[in-house]
DNA sequence: TCCCCTCGAGTTCA
DNA sequence: CTCGAGGGGA
């Protein structure tokens, strides 16, 4: 590391030794952000690096020539992902449904019976396998040859990482035999157990961090920026389903493995076909007893319904397929001190208590947090300053209380008490009760508008990602706008570029914004001046508008003068309630928030600022799209299951009974009233087949 | 009225 | 990812 000035340093007086300082500084910032972003490992604390950089941009604001040989200032604190393009999954890489018990698995497979409508003797064969904890990665083939290798991203937009994956020995460049014209092969990039403790051990030797276990390992590999640091890390890959494909080369689940073999890829040995769930259980057994043997880890089996015909009729529910399911191995364990509970207030004033722990390793990750999600909650587990408490990290990611050890608590220990007021602004805190006299869980600031703490996680909600998505202005920087007086509502955030020069040079001083980035973040606070009228509503953080309730309320009004005016009419409960989603709830919810005072001059305020454009009607693309359908009698070719999701894939609504916003009936043999009642209103009435014709593929 | 599903809100660590 | 609650169908 190159020495130099502290921070504090008088900056030096000729542009000859700034430009030396600027140009090491440049090389260790550099040297910190690949230690940082690409390995996964920081060399140094983050307000050492926070320091180096606020010397960088102030070196550059001194001697403004500096700039001319090019700014790392731009890059600086940029997110690793920005260092690989994006690319958007043909088909969405989507999450599995997670069991963990025998029971929790044989329900899987009656649902899919039930669904299917399969008698109890009709067979259906499942495939098990180990489920690899390792990394999904989407490798296209056209024409046989590797073209492209993504990540799965959020499993609709992964990262570029064809170069990387290239260097990946076990993955044919080229495959082989007859492969489809597309194919994209998705499956597990993972380290072994041996490689991981090889390279942990070069890592030391180096006097590098080390890895906490395979996964970080592997993760940290694929996304180096030199492919030939890649190749230096020794990476495997299983294959085991796929996304876009111009033609299959089997009909069953292990019919595709086969094939994907034969392509030359690495595929799992223990893969097994069970024909019920008793075999599928000793595949689980098999391999949970073999766990440690394996040479790499595994965290589950994954039970997939093996025949494709039925995998398609089954489809998905949300984001997970009905067809397949993760069955988990029990979740690791550890035991650790709780410190202290700390209460953080919310966007919408709730008081989560979040416990403080004595650092601990659970599945490979050091954990020091973890919530404990609200007042009962802790009274429920008796839960104390000073316990010994035990952690299990929930589907191996977020850690989980799950009680304490009692014989190890201190003996003057005391129950928890939890505060009744906001520990931010001393407003009181307390748990709404319904109508019904029940009560709420969460404890409530009611500071409401003048709570900081609200107000602050408020305007993060506004510029984040989802909503405004403003970059450049992040949690971090509206906390320090927030406490400089800059910003105080959404609007400010608009008027932030006028406002005086000299409290924006107090910024620039004080928090160690430079001249580039406050440049770039004017630029992207100007670029929102018009968002699209869902991301507009979701932004303004009313309670109970979460993302697809504002875009249902976007969808319905179009423009936002029409919503805010049915807000304030006399029949906006009507109004509201009338939207599919929309419950008396979420109604009241809004009405109230557009009848604030305080609200409607924030909101003005805002509007004279922001532009929400008016949402285009969507276009129907399927001709049931936008109908709602009325399914009667019995249906022979697909359950009645199956005939609803069908429908509500196409964009309409399934409803029970026959009315007169009934568009279509479907009638079976055996139907009855229904299809009276539909005739007497003049509803379209036609039989299962010619459903079939109109939805069909 | 109950049950199932979806949505919202809150959270962890990298 | 999980929990609780809202919405809507049975």
């Amino acid at each position: 590391m190159t020495t130099k000035p502290g921070p504090g340093a008088p900056l030096p007086t000729t542009l000859r030794a700034a430009r030396a300082e600027h140009a090491a500084l440049a090389a260790d910032i550099a040297r910190h952000d690949i230690a940082y972003h690409r390995n996964d490992a920081p060399t140094v604390s983050d307000a050492a690096y926070d320091d180096l950089k606020r010397r960088y941009l102030a070196l550059e604001d001194a001697f403004p020539k500096l700039r001319e040989s090019g700014s790392i200032a731009d890059k600086v604190g940029a997110a690793p992902s920005e260092k690989f393009a994006k690319v958007k999954h043909a088909v969405p890489m989507l999450s599995l449904g997670n069991v963990f018990s025998d029971e929790e698995a044989s329900e899987f497979v009656a649902r899919v019976r039930r669904f299917l409508g399969l008698g109890d003797d009709a067979a259906l064969e499942v495939t098990a396998e180990p489920k690899i904890d390792g990394l999904s990665c989407s490798l296209r083939y056209e024409k046989g040859r590797l073209v492209r290798a993504a990540t799965r991203g959020d499993g609709f937009e992964g990262e570029d990482v064809t170069a990387n994956v290239r260097t990946i020995g076990e993955i044919p460049q080229r495959l082989a035999g007859e492969a489809p014209d597309v194919l994209e092969v998705r499956g597990e990039v993972y380290m072994t157990h041996a490689d991981f403790a090889a390279l942990n051990a070069r890592q030391e030797a180096a006097g590098e961090r080390l890895f906490a276990n395979p996964r970080n390992a592997a993760a940290g590999s694929l996304r180096q920026i030199d492919p030939e640091a890649t190749r230096a890390r020794p990476l495997h890959f299983f294959a085991y389903a796929w996304g876009e494909a111009s033609a299959l080369p089997a009909a069953t689940q292990h019919g595709m493995i086969a094939a994907f073999a034969a392509f030359g890829l690495p595929t799992n040995s223990r893969t097994r076909i069970c024909s019920g769930i008793a075999e599928m259980l000793a595949v689980y057994r098999g391999l949970e007893a073999d766990r440690a043997r394996l040479g790499y880890d595994i965290d589950g089996v994954v039970y997939k319904v093996d025949d494709l015909a039925l995998q398609n009729r089954l489809g998905f529910v949300s984001r997970a397929p009905r067809w397949a399911v993760a069955h988990k191995f029990p979740a690791q364990q550890a035991t650790t001190v709780l410190r202290d509970i700390e209460i953080q207030v919310g966007r919408t004033g709730a008081l989560t208590p979040v416990a403080r722990l004595d650092p601990v390793t659970v599945g490979g990750v050091v954990v020091q947090n973890a919530t404990l999600h609200n007042e009962d909650e802790i009274a429920r587990k008796d839960v104390r300053v000073g316990d010994t408490v035990i952690l299990q990290r929930a589907g191996d990611v977020i850690p989980q209380i799950l009680g304490v050890v009692v014989e190890k608590r201190p003996p003057e220990s005391r129950p928890y008490v939890f505060p009744q007021v906001c520990p931010r602004c001393g407003s009181a805190a307390v748990r709404e009760v319904d109508e019904k006299g029940d009560e709420d869980v969460v404890r409530r600031c009611t500071g409401g508008l003048i709570c900081p703490a609200q107000a602050v996680e408020r305007l993060k909600h506004f510029a984040s990602r989802l909503a405004m998505d403003i970059e450049g202005l992040g949690d971090k920087q509206i906390e320090e706008f927030y406490e400089a007086g800059l910003i105080h509502t959404p609007a400010d955030i608009f008027t932030l570029a006028e406002s005086d020069r000299t409290s924006l040079k107090k910024i620039k001083d004080r928090e160690g914004f430079g001249e580039t980035s406050t440049r770039n973040l004017f630029a992207a606070i100007e670029a929102r001046r018009k968002v699209p009228l869902n991301r507009f509503i979701y932004a303004l953080g009313v309670r109970r508008i979460g993302e697809t309730n504002a875009r249902r309320l976007a969808r319905h009004f179009h423009a936002f003068d029409a919503l805010r005016a049915a807000a304030l009419a006399s029949n906006a409960l009507e109004e509201l309630t009338s939207i599919d989603g929309v419950g008396a709830t979420v109604a009241e919810t809004v009405v109230a928030f557009f009848r604030e005072p305080h609200n409607e001059e924030a909101l003005d305020a805002l509007l004279a600022q922001v532009q929400p454009e008016p949402m285009e009607a969507v276009a129907a693309t399927s001709p049931v799209a936008g109908k709602t359908v009325v399914f009667t009698g019995s249906l022979e070719k697909v359950t009645r299951d199956e005939a609803k999701a069908m429908a509500e894939r196409l964009g309409a609504k399934v409803a029970g009974s026959v009315s007169k916003k009934t568009d279509l009936v479907v009638a079976g043999p055996g139907a009855g009233s229904k299809l009276a009642k539909a005739s007497e209103f003049g509803i379209e009435v036609i039989d299962e087949d010619e459903w079939l014709r109109r939805v069909g593929p």
